[in-house]
DNA sequence: GCAAATTAATGATTTATTCAAG
DNA sequence: CTTGAATAAATCATTAATTTGC
């Protein structure tokens, strides 16, 4: 249990551990705040991809404060954005292209196409209990309770030491002016 | 330093540890025994895809006593065993297929990689399979040191269970006898 | 107004592909 | 050439928006 990391659960599983404290805290996956949200966006309209674990651990204190968050939440968060901004941008060239053959997948989900699927949520039956590995060694987290924000650390030490390892973006560019970070992203 | 997870790193970077103990251990990537690739084979044979958590790190302590190892080695050794079987089997069913259509922008970089099979989805068969997972017996083995080979457990109690769940094994198997587990997997 | 029914977003896992050490 | 390591793409599943009938 001392594990810092995490488990990544079964799927269909809906582990709801209200079996205990009763505080009425949905287990279910996580739900950024606004502010999250908007930090992570800074985060990575600066050029952020793909971070590092320290920053991951560096972020997910920080964001920590606004809710109730993970490492693993911030690391999936940059996977998907990442993922979907390129997908979106590759979609774009696909429309203007025009090759009209795809026809089925990539479409922009703005039609009304009723999927006519079975309306009950009829479950996997196979629990497939799949708990791959903890990716991220989340060692110390000792909890910085509150004023995280009333820090201001204004230096902005190593805040690239990712941008030399990730520069290969390329051709789905359309957003990599590397803005001046905001302060509160010092941190890093 | 004790998180029992991993972390991924970077890829290019060869973070060489040695600045600090002058152990003289090459840093490289794991290179694995014949004794350890035995036992992962093995496993692999009896059904094992996706360990948990729990079961990589059984895995590799068992497996620390014949090198060097980390869970990270076990969980990736497990990903690319499972993916380069399938590949196997898929480039046998699909030999050619050339459909050429290399016009996507999805690989903007190096192209002298000779490019894989490409109709990913052929051999996807009910994959819904393997999750052998919690069918294999954890139990709470704590770290039968050596004499591991000699315990001499005659009984296969429980490693069976597996096979009555998981008979769908179907058309991906090519190697897919049961053979009866060798003892030195009873630490599972 | 309000829930049930749908749809759209997006968090979380798995699978495929790529890179490069040995 | 083999394969460990890492990332990208595809997929699954759950929650929020949104719609719809009352």
């Amino acid at each position: 249990m001392s594990s810092r990391g995490f488990n990544i659960k079964a799927r269909g599983l809906c582990n709801n551990n209200n079996g205990g404290g009763g505080t009425g805290a949905k287990c279910g996956r996580w739900n950024p705040t606004v502010e999250q949200v908007k930090l992570l966006t800074d985060l990575f309209k600066a050029g952020l991809r793909t971070p590092s674990t320290d920053q991951i651990q560096k972020i997910s204190m920080e964001l920590s404060f606004y809710g109730k968050i993970e490492s693993k939440n911030v690391f999936y968060w940059f996977q998907n954005h990442k993922a979907r901004e390129r997908q979106k941008c590759r979609k774009i060239s696909t429309v203007k292209f025009d090759h009209r053959q795809d026809t089925d997948l990539s479409k922009p989900r703005r039609d009304n196409v009723r999927r006519h699927q079975l309306p009950a949520k009829v479950c996997k039956v196979e629990e497939k209990m799949i708990e791959t590995l903890q990716l991220f060694p989340l060692s110390k987290v000792e909890r910085v309770r509150a004023n995280v924000t009333a820090a201001s650390h204004n230096e902005y030490t190593r805040e690239q030491a990712y941008t030399t390892a990730f520069s290969t973006f390329s051709t789905c560019g359309a957003e990599m002016e590397h803005s001046p970070l905001d302060l509160r992203l010092s941190f890093l």
